[in-house]
RNA sequence: GGCGUCGUACCCAAAUGGCUAAGGGAACAGUUUGCAAAACUGUCUUGUACCGGUUCGAAUCCGGUCGACGCCUCCA
């Protein structure tokens, strides 16, 4: 498959370092408030890239890292006058029951920053070794871009040009250059109690450092995916390239991903416009996980896609054609077999262009019609159904559209059955009643031929 | 100011210089249905922001204009 890969700008034929297996790295959140819609955006977008990875055929170890101090996490903490530890544990649960609500496959680890600190203090300690830091008179320790020639390179910045202006000067003062970056914060009393011992005395870890730190630990110096939102490519993946490569003095990732934004209504969120969007907050304005999925997913990750609840009605009705058909398939009798239609290799193809999933949501949805249209004119054959149960397990091994294993209530089962009495009995008026009944609990009944079927209402 | 991205139908959104510019949603008409729902068929046919250029051939490459946005400082 080919990646887009910001490091070169340009699509690049896909190997794994070694062997099978895919080692990825994606970065997390950082744990000191609830995370929106947009920030799931990146992690929707790194599950597809993990479920495209497996469905052809790769094992992927992936690790998330959760940033669980910087200074804003130390500022919330001391104005709910709650401890660091307690506050990032609450956010980090609520993270993980976020993502379990959006159908993301969990990662293989998730390591804290807090539980990291020594790999991080090792990490500096080689940095200074090889004078590619140093430490600042406030007992700070930076790390010194001039000392690194490729400083730079994925953000394509030529830092020789840029001057740093008198704002800069003065507030950085202790750096030999305004652009070298923290690897280490000394202590400051505004910091409370929140600090490590270390050879240079108390402080805590710069942002960066964790990320450089956790990857190598779990997936070795040198690895194959590193994703994150293209916000993070400067300064932050463009500073772990740094600090990883003068680290260890060898090469670090082998292709950079990188998400574009969501956009809400056309522009940035924020909460004094009111449109700032929790994924509860959606879940309780009547979006399902798998809509949310398809409006995540039905833009290419490096295009911005524009968020507004307008969207609803369109992400429910997609979703919806999907699990239709499912549904239908599966009121044939199913045999065994491996076989696939010709539009699972488009379908593949497309994922491997660089995860095209509009694409090959084309190509699936042109799939559907299809066989809609063959099941309709009684032409469909065993074969083909077989074919199609399979393909329609392919397509949700990426997406995960359809919802599985509902269970009907045997209040709405039965209701449902005395409809069709009723109607048995062409006694419309009853059965017409019973179905407005029906839809006041939330279930929508299809008569088709194998009877009557209860679906749920989304609307 | 520096670097960069984008503009495709009523809305959303693919298309890596080459077949009639995918697909989803909305709308309208029809088939089907006891009526529905779902599904299917048809319509939405001078739709690639605008102007110029390169080319046998341009949504795609180049230049310009207009517009939207991102990064350069914490950010997915």
């Amino acid at each position: 498959m080919e990646l887009y890969n910001t490091s070169v700008r340009k699509k690049v034929k896909f190997t794994p370092l070694k062997g099978n297996r895919v080692r990825l790295y994606t970065c997390g959140p950082t744990v000191y408030d609830v995370a929106h819609i947009g920030n799931f955006r990146a992690f929707v977008f790194e599950d597809f890239l993990k479920r495209v990875l497996t469905l052809v055929g790769y094992d992927v170890t992936h690790i998330m890292n959760i940033t669980d101090v910087d200074d804003k996490t130390i500022q919330r903490s001391m104005d709910r006058k709650i401890p660091i530890a307690e506050l990032t544990e609450t956010y980090t649960q609520r993270f993980f029951q976020d993502l379990d609500r959006l159908k993301v496959i969990p990662a293989d680890g998730y390591p804290r920053a807090t539980d990291h600190v020594k790999d991080m203090q090792e990490i500096i300690q080689q940095l200074l070794d090889k004078e590619h830091a140093y430490i600042s008179n406030d007992g700070s320790i930076y790390f010194a871009i001039d000392s690194y020639k490729e400083y730079g390179q994925l953000a394509q910045l030529d830092l020789s040009g840029q001057k740093s202006s008198e704002r800069m000067a003065d507030d950085d003062y202790t750096k030999e250059n305004p652009q070298d970056f923290a690897l280490w914060k000394s202590w400051k009393p505004e910091d409370g109690d929140v600090y490590w011992e270390s050879p240079w005395g108390k402080g805590r870890p710069g942002w960066h450092i964790e990320c450089s730190a956790m990857s190598m630990k779990y997936l070795g110096h040198h690895f194959d995916i590193h994703c994150g939102g293209v916000d993070n490519m400067f300064p932050h993946h463009e500073n772990e390239i740094a600090q990883s490569v003068c680290a260890t003095g060898k090469p670090f990732v082998n292709v950079w991903l990188h998400n574009e934004h969501l956009l809400v209504d056309g522009g940035k969120m924020s909460k004094s416009l009111g449109n700032f969007y929790t994924v509860e907050d959606l879940l309780n304005h009547g979006f399902t996980s798998e809509a949310l999925r398809y409006i995540l997913l039905s833009t290419h990750y490096r295009t911005k896609v524009n968020f507004s609840l307008e969207k609803k009605h369109e992400a429910i009705k997609a979703v919806q054609r999907v699990q239709s058909f499912w549904d239908r398939l599966n009121e044939f009798e199913v045999s065994d077999g491996e076989m696939l239609p010709d539009e699972s290799e488009a379908f593949i193809n497309s994922l491997s262009n660089d995860l095209d999933a509009p694409g090959a949501l084309g190509i699936a949805f042109d799939y559907i019609r299809k066989m809609n249209n063959r099941i309709d004119q009684k032409e469909i054959t065993q074969a083909e159904i077989t074919m199609a149960i399979n393909f329609m397990k392919q397509i949700n091994h990426a997406f995960d559209f359809l919802s599985l294993n509902i269970e009907v209530p045997s209040e709405v089962t039965n209701l449902a059955q005395l409809r069709e009495d009723a109607r048995k009995a062409k006694d419309w008026t009853k059965s017409d009643a019973l179905r407005d009944q029906l839809k006041e609990l939330g279930w929508e009944v299809r008569d088709t031929p194998s009877g009557p079927k209860c679906h749920l209402i989304d609307l």
